[in-house]
DNA sequence: CGAGATTCATGTGAAGTATACCTTTAGGCTTAA
DNA sequence: AAGCCTAAAGGTATACTTCACATGAATCTCGTA
């Protein structure tokens, strides 16, 4: 892809960007602006390991988009920096997010994750969980070490498991004999940690930062910032940033978002070998992210899923300005299965399915009980009406139909 | 007419099944001394 | 005797099914004014 996009920008001439990597969300800028107070505080807070000391398990709130991971990164990585420099090796830093799916969404699964980083190996599947444990202790506790894990996205993997497995982490101390772990969760649910367990609030919760999100000034300033060395000069429009800044600014102030808008457009731009980014750019830059989210969680989806979807969105077709029910929607994923000589699940099963939609946004709905009809689920479809028909020919592709 | 009882079409939870992987272990075979 | 391979045994995760019970308001029933 990087390569490609060299090669893509050596022959349009007329490129916007200087650098397009400082717009990406896996850059790290070296700087982090209006948040030294918070990397004040973390630097504070686990500056003890670098004397080998345990340090308090710290715990970071805030919206997505806040900087909280990226200067949890910085400081861990100037910690690492500074332990390579004095040639210790006391030191370890893990850095997980508990989020993408793939990497984890089960405790066995994070544990394997962990225990990879660490440069261990551990099978996907197939060991008991406990020995998966000892096989972790094993593995960090040869030596006399401080390991840091950085657990981001803590509510998912605590919504999904249960803060069991916290708990078990912050008891592991006990059976350590040589080394230490601390654990740095990253939430962005600020109510997360009321529905945990009290000895898990209190072990996890030694030391507790929040990051407020950025209004619409920081945001500009950010981008300012990152915009000079992204495009070449001249090139932005005037408001351009700002109206990003605004946009994002809407959504809880979510300087990724912001990033993001300010690269699509950029690409929008140059694809229509526009010499500038205006403001119409920027709304197109909106609508195109919007419109990428929804499609590839479509197309992603496994073939039971996407059938499910298939048959709501028939329903939705046809009858438009009735309310779509579960029975309906069985019924036509049922004609659908047959037409295409796929498996046909429960009710039940469609059920979650469509729980798990709902979750992910493509629908909406509501459980309501229409009395003597019974009880049953309102389900309104979210996709908007100009990503329809590109759905629907994923969907088609994927169905082979 | 109004208070309860009924009822319907699903929601929801728990427990069970099938499948795909994975490790460990032990037996059998090969190899080298 | 040591080393290697293989198959069986024993575990987990995932996707799904089965069973049983829970829901909650429209509708029915029936006693009463």
């Amino acid at each position: 892809m990087d390569r490609l996009d060299k090669i893509f920008e050596s022959f349009a001439s007329s490129s916007l960007f200087k650098s397009k990597a400082v717009l990406q969300s896996q850059f790290i800028p070296e700087t982090i602006e209006h948040r030294d107070e918070q990397i004040e505080s973390i630097a504070s807070i686990l500056a003890p390991a670098l004397r080998g000391e345990r340090v308090s398990n710290l715990f970071v709130f805030g919206n997505t988009g806040t900087g909280k991971t990226l200067s949890v990164r910085h400081v861990g990585d100037r910690i690492l920096e500074r332990v390579k420099e004095s040639g210790l090796d006391n030191l370890k830093c893990v850095y997980i997010n508990c989020k993408l799916k793939k990497v984890a969404d089960t405790e066995y699964r994070i544990l394997a994750e962990l225990i990879h980083e660490l440069g261990g190996s551990v099978p996907a599947t197939g060991l008991p969980t406990d020995q998966v444990y000892s096989r972790f202790i094993d593995l960090i506790d040869d030596k006399k070490q401080m390991v840091l894990i950085v657990l981001d996205e803590i509510d998912q993997a605590v919504k999904k498991i249960s803060d069991d497995f916290i708990y078990s982490l912050t008891r592991l101390n006990s059976e350590l004999k040589n080394a230490q772990i601390s654990i740095v969760g990253i939430s962005n649910n600020l109510t997360f940690m009321d529905g945990l367990d009290p000895r898990v609030r209190s072990s996890l919760g030694e030391e507790e930062l929040v990051f407020p999100p950025y209004n619409a000034l920081q945001l500009q300033a950010i981008l300012k910032e990152r915009a000079d060395r992204a495009f070449k000069e001249g090139v932005l429009d005037e408001g351009v940033i700002a109206k990003c800044a605004a946009f994002a600014a809407r959504e809880h102030g979510d300087a990724r978002r912001a990033l993001d808008l300010l690269r699509v457009a950029g690409e929008l731009a140059e694809r229509e070998s526009s010499k500038r980014i205006g403001l119409q750019h920027i709304d197109l830059a909106n609508q195109k992210i919007e419109r990428d989210k929804m499609l590839d969680i479509i197309e992603s989806e496994p073939k039971q899923f996407q059938l499910v979807l298939m048959a709501i969105m028939n329903l939705n077709d046809r009858i438009k300005y009735e309310s779509i029910y579960t029975g309906d929607v069985y019924n036509m994923y049922h004609e659908l299965c047959e037409k295409t000589k796929n498996d046909i699940l429960t009710q039940r099963r469609v059920s979650d399915i469509l729980v798990q939609f709902d979750m992910l946004g493509i629908v909406n709905t509501t459980v309501i009980s229409k009395g003597r009809q019974g009880r049953t689920r309102e389900i309104k479809l979210m996709i908007a009406p100009n990503i329809k028909e590109e759905a629907r020919e994923i969907l088609n592709k994927s169905l082979d139909m």
